[in-house]
DNA sequence: AGTTGACCTATGTGTGACACATAGGTTTAC
DNA sequence: GTAAACCTATGTGTCACACATAGGTCAACT
């Protein structure tokens, strides 16, 4: 099987494929014939789990690691367990950071629908200049 | 001013101010007994300019846009709320990823807590293999 | 055969916003 | 004069692919 092939048959892109490709974690067979890589069944399989993984968060470098270590004979779940607890501290952090970023643009798009265009010469954009951060600046307003 | 002494004075790293001075946002001049770059007044502002921006969301290309437009005598602000609505969406739509992301983490953690490590030799790692994602399943279980 | 055209492939480079590694220059103390 | 501490510029690495390029394959058709 080709790599457009299997790209169809599991969703990704043949990109994707190739990247999982050069970072070893898939091995297919150099075809003699015409130098094209073909991916067998445990490739198929292996790509399943890669797509699983990546849906739960690991990185890709997470899973070689993973992979490696069930192929030296280990059970790799404790290191499984070790890594999800760590990636999901990230990506709490991540969201907390993304509902704060969300919460200042919606607050900048409001401010800015009332705020005139203003042609100050001295600044680069008046709007950017005088927005003021409703949550750095929360319970701490010197104006208060 | 040399970059450690202006990147202190505003919180940031010196690679990010030599970032965005090879991003030609920041003009220093290059000293002409050492070589080095000193940061005047005016990179000052910017700087200061340049990170409030990042803190709406804009990116760095973003914000180079809003200084062409500004340097070239446009008002610039038209093209700002243009920009921040477009990336609010993407935020938004990050959030949105983010949040579900989470959800799965967590409930895999909280799978994971009573599962045994199980050493099937089919499969690489049987947390993984085994975990049934709640979100894309939801209100669509073969087995209901 | 030859050839056209559709489709496929491999490889190298680009993305974003910096961080890091390297090599070397500057300055101050001694 | 020299050693140590500190600073600098430049190039490369990060992450997970996407994209651009150049060229090969294959079936149909002349």
């Amino acid at each position: 099987m080709y790599v457009k092939q299997l790209a169809n048959k599991m969703s990704v892109t043949p990109d994707t494929i190739r990247h999982y490709t050069r970072m070893q974690l898939l091995k297919p067979v150099r075809s003699v014939s015409n130098g094209y890589q073909e991916y067998t069944k445990t490739d198929q399989q292996r790509l399943k789990f890669i797509i699983n993984a990546r849906q739960l968060g690991f990185s890709v470098k997470d899973i070689q690691h993973i992979i490696t270590e069930s192929e030296q004979g280990n059970c790799p779940c404790p290191l499984t367990r070790k890594l999800i607890v760590k990636r999901l501290a990230e990506t709490e952090a991540l969201f907390q950071e993304t509902l704060k970023l969300r919460t200042r643009m919606q607050a900048a798009v409001k401010q800015w629908q009332s705020s005139p265009d203003g042609a100050t010469s001295a600044d680069i954009c008046s709007l950017i200049e005088s927005f003021v951060d409703p949550i750095s600046t929360e319970k701490n307003n010197p104006e208060a």
